[in-house]
DNA sequence: CCCCTGTGGTATAACGTTTACCCAGTGGTA
DNA sequence: TACCACTGGGTAAACGTTATACCACAGGGG
């Protein structure tokens, strides 16, 4: 790799004495509770010794520390987000929502991601994953939003044994007795099929991946399905259905199997964008138009998929900023000991010009 | 937008305590100051000693609490990172090279982000910023780094003269007395541009972006001039270098003009990948085939560069793994009261199929 | 006159660590 | 014998908050 040149110049910071409650109770002449209830806005305390106190604490330029007061009320105000993989725009997007939500709260995420790049999630390295769970025990994390993966079940148990709330997002558990926060693939896949048959569209291929703990794909099959069932038009599976690693090179192939197999095609719906953008290649490289004569249309709204240089691409968008708000809003309330219960959020169809 | 439907069933946790050093000093019969030491691997204890509190420890699952710890020491072991957009996966591999470092050295990263998807960089909304370097000074982070913007200079000196860690990434205020991280733009653009140029491209439009602050842009458009004039080939700047924005739409609107204006345009840089994609985009509807006619090339490397269904897009490549790894090293370093100087990394083109 | 209630506070003990400071043995040496 | 150094460990004071318990005083009713 490069070789990093070092400048000569350095620099050495030395730690100066923060300002304490104490500092302020001996300016004001007060006790230092009475500075704590006064900036707690708790307790009976006069107008003229708030006002001083205030005062003075802002002059001081003062800043609670939160570990002693995290110390003493046993809470860290951190929610801890366990990820896959922070590069994914669309998890980002969720923990964007998240940290909205916090700011309202004073809470703050920690963040830990396992640093790896597999797209299709399905075998996390659960050491890896243990790892970072670990890391938010440690840190005494107030409550923790994960996506979840059944290799770590027990952890999850643990937390919640051990009373820290826990909310799953988009893949829930089932056996987990916890909330979660998921989108209507079904319905997501219905729309995007629907839009299509009722453009006239008649023989359409779908890009699964098959996998039994991938729910979501699943979903979004049955969603294809209904959307033919409902519209009273045959599906043959055999010729129709492929699977495939649902990322650009799979879509790729897979997609360049269905035209080859099927002449008449006239559109592609793949469970994710990155299926779809590779096979919005394989149809190039096969000289059929888009979306003239091949319509396509992908999954999850993902950055590139806006992005695409030839044609931007038709996709089912999730709500993602809507979700993170959600995970932040049932973990708080878990935490003041109200009832949170789980959501299902509805997806959009975001149509562009590939279809 | 979608409205949320909520299930019926609820979840109420309840708080646990913690096992704490004291629980480990009854069990073992000795003081908590040898439990403490023995943890610590620190001070004179026996080997006998030693190993009964780290069998009690481990069978009572006992994990410190931070925050005490942190309260003594004075100590977070908290990095904070303010960025402006979390969505962006540029940034984003630049933060998961931090947190890797971050696990080495018991740390753990504190973002806060801004929340707005504004791709120039150039105007951050200066009260949003303000506020999420408040929240890292709130939790007493023990370094920080930032992508700067000169709105908040007072706050970056604020941070040095309190003591703590600074460091800068990839558009370092010169005025700022602390280490920076910085990629040669220029070198990047040079590699583009002489690319080309050894290809027998010599009429290669430029992607500008004319801004002062954005010395970035600045410098990658030095470089494209350089790779002209050590090559010994004039650059007519007024019919080859265009402002816009560097996005999509302002990436297609320049490319177009380019187009036009000069019929035997045979190569396209942009200061960005987002503007290359609009090239791509314009090229492509005024008939120009891609990359016999016109080579494009962009920069960043972002996600959507290898991604597009179409051509994949030739680009000049930041270490951005390496940024986030020497910057937790800085601040460690600096934390430890060791030298730490600025580092200038250097850039790598990736040729892909636009060029 | 005494009791009682409400107001506006103070003093001090937590919280779970780390760390100064002190001490009791034990064995070696002048 | 008296002294000293080293080993292994205890006591207690921080760190900066919040929480518990308590008090002084004013005013009003019996």
């Amino acid at each position: 790799m490069s070789s990093p040149k070092t400048t000569k110049k350095t620099f050495l910071p030395k730690k100066k004495k923060r300002v304490t409650i104490k500092d302020i109770s001996a300016e004001a002449q007060v006790s230092i509770r009475t500075v704590s209830l006064v900036l707690n806005n708790t307790g009976r305390i006069s107008a003229a010794t708030r006002k001083k106190v205030f005062r003075i604490a802002q002059k001081l330029d003062y800043r609670p520390n939160i570990m002693a007061r995290g110390l003493v009320s046993n809470k860290t105000y951190l929610f801890g987000v366990n990820i896959p993989y922070l590069d994914l725009s669309f998890i980002n997007t969720i923990i964007t929502g998240m940290e909205q939500k916090c700011i309202d709260l004073r809470y703050e995420l920690l963040l830990t991601s396992m640093g790896v790049s597999d797209i299709s999630f399905s075998d996390y390295d659960i050491a890896v994953l243990k790892n970072s769970l670990e890391r938010l025990i440690l840190r005494h994390v107030d409550g923790i939003a994960c996506f979840p993966a059944e290799g770590v079940l027990a952890y999850y148990e643990k937390f919640l044994e051990q009373g820290i709330p826990l909310v799953q997002l988009l893949r829930p558990i089932p056996a987990l007795p916890c909330p979660s926060i998921t989108v209507d693939n079904q319905q997501g896949m219905f729309l995007a099929a629907k839009h299509l048959l009722d453009k006239g569209r008649r023989r359409i291929g779908f890009l699964n991946y098959h996998d039994p703990h991938f729910n979501e794909v699943r979903d979004r099959f049955k969603g294809f399905i209904r959307a033919h069932e409902e519209g009273g038009f045959p599906l043959d599976q055999d010729r129709y259905v492929i699977s495939c690693d649902l990322n650009f090179r799979g879509g790729y192939e897979a997609a360049k199997t269905l035209i080859t197999r099927n002449p008449g095609l006239d559109a592609i719906v793949a469970a994710t964008d990155y299926a779809a953008a590779g096979a919005v290649r394989a149809c190039l490289d096969q000289g059929k138009k888009i979306p003239e004569e091949i319509s396509i249309i992908g999954y999850d709204d993902m950055d590139f998929a806006e992005l695409q240089g030839y044609k931007s691409l038709s996709t089912v968008r999730q709500p993602k900023r809507q979700i993170g708000v959600l995970a932040v809003e049932l973990l708080y309330r878990s935490i003041q000991g109200e009832t949170a219960a789980s959501v299902v959020l509805e997806p959009e169809l975001i149509l562009r010009e590939s279809s």
